[in-house]
DNA sequence: TGTACATCAGTGAACGCGCGTTCACTGATGTAC
DNA sequence: TGTACATCAGTGAACGCGCGTTCACTGATGTAC
């Protein structure tokens, strides 16, 4: 995840950031290399709302002080973390549901990817999926926030692939909420257990949305089930 | 909430913590006492892994070194008011289920006897709704076992009623699982809501819980969709 | 090109605070006889 | 019943620690001329 966060240079960070001046010391450190030392000490164990402004700051190896050159405070820092982990995992299914846009299998493709990611982006993913319970309540607004891009993305898919197959869903928002709110619980469960373990996730989450799929499907259909 | 916890008295309570004994002074202030003093302090914006010893102590009116006379930590408090949120919410919800028995109310009556109890036990709920995603493993671990009660109670009554209805279920362990992770998810939104706005909540929930249902139906039955 | 100047990212020292934990203690309660 | 004693829940003082935040500062970078 360092790439994702590193790809722009401290130059163009610094006029990002205060496009009006165009003087004064270059950074040595940069928003970025704070946000990438906060996510180094989030894990399983540790929640961004328990992280020290000390901590994060010697993690980036600057003086405690410094940490204010870029962030109000902490929470200035932890919305710009949901910022990010949500943006990631948007672009991460994206790509996972164009890849497979076929019927049923995009549940299975949609949920493989978010398992795999559990892996590789493990801190950014925690954010999401656990961080959004305690906190502030910016802090909680923010992940909400994020949660509902999700949520209407998948809608807007749902209704297009009823669509397709002649098979339209009833209420197919709660369908997205239900969905997502059930993928995220059962990602945080898979937090918790060894990566090799992962994969056990899957299956019962493939079925699961399944039943609510085709649940919505039939509810469709026979009004009497309503 | 408070009559639950204090209908042992005080005698009672010393001798179900250091049975042998008979000789000493009697406490003043029970676990119980503290318990009530840290279910005090929680709420919306403040989870148990963030009280300090000192804060429960000044709430339950003892010096700060007296906790250690019925805790170890604040880690034995926190499994101590996790053990008692389990325990109430089961109660609650047994109590609802065996009001409503009924095929498919018995979901709309468990879903508001639930929401019901956000508005009078808001601090024990929060507990197991929230807190299970930050703190100590032995924290995750506890609030992990209450949830599986839930699950396998509910999972024993899908069997029965469809065996009832004689329309059996495809997974009825999953169903459970799923059905019990919404409510939860929903629940946890719930809980950020002013106690007016909880009502909205009950009927999106109800709903999907019937696509969860009738998907599991329609999948016994119609193998292909498996 | 060289020089004087402005900017401001990063610093070291210090502050007061609440924390968890320890220690030796006190004194009310209950027991033994 | 009265007395001497043991128990132990609760205490006050103290400790060292990491915290967030402030202050006046330094000195590298970039600008103006």
């Amino acid at each position: 995840m360092a790439e994702f966060m590193t790809h722009f240079d401290t130059k163009n960070q610094e006029q990002e950031n205060h496009p009006q001046s165009s003087q004064g010391r270059r950074a040595t450190i940069s928003r970025e290399d704070l946000i990438t030392a906060a996510l180094k000490l989030v894990g399983p164990h540790r929640s961004i709302s328990t992280l020290s402004l000390r901590e994060v700051a010697r993690e980036a190896g600057i003086a405690p002080n410094s940490f204010y050159r870029h962030f109000k405070d902490m929470d200035e820092l932890a919305i710009a973390l949901i910022d990010q982990a949500g943006r990631s995992l948007r672009l991460i299914i994206g790509a996972a549901r164009q890849r497979a846009s076929i019927e049923r299998s995009v549940i299975r493709t949609s949920v493989e990817s978010f398992m795999e990611q559990l892996n590789t982006n493990e801190a950014l993913l925690h954010i999401l999926l656990r961080e959004g319970t305690v906190g502030s309540l910016a802090f909680k607004r923010a992940v909400e926030r994020e949660l509902s891009f999700f949520e209407e993305e998948l809608c807007a898919d749902l209704i297009r692939l009823g669509q397709i197959k002649n098979a339209p869903l009833y209420e197919p928002a709660l369908v997205a909420k239900g969905m997502t709110r059930l993928v995220f619980a059962m990602g945080a469960t898979a937090l918790d257990l060894p990566h090799e373990r992962h994969a056990e996730i899957i299956e019962p989450t493939v079925i699961m949305l399944r039943m609510i799929l085709t649940g919505a499907e039939k509810m469709a259909v026979d009004p009497s089930l309503q």
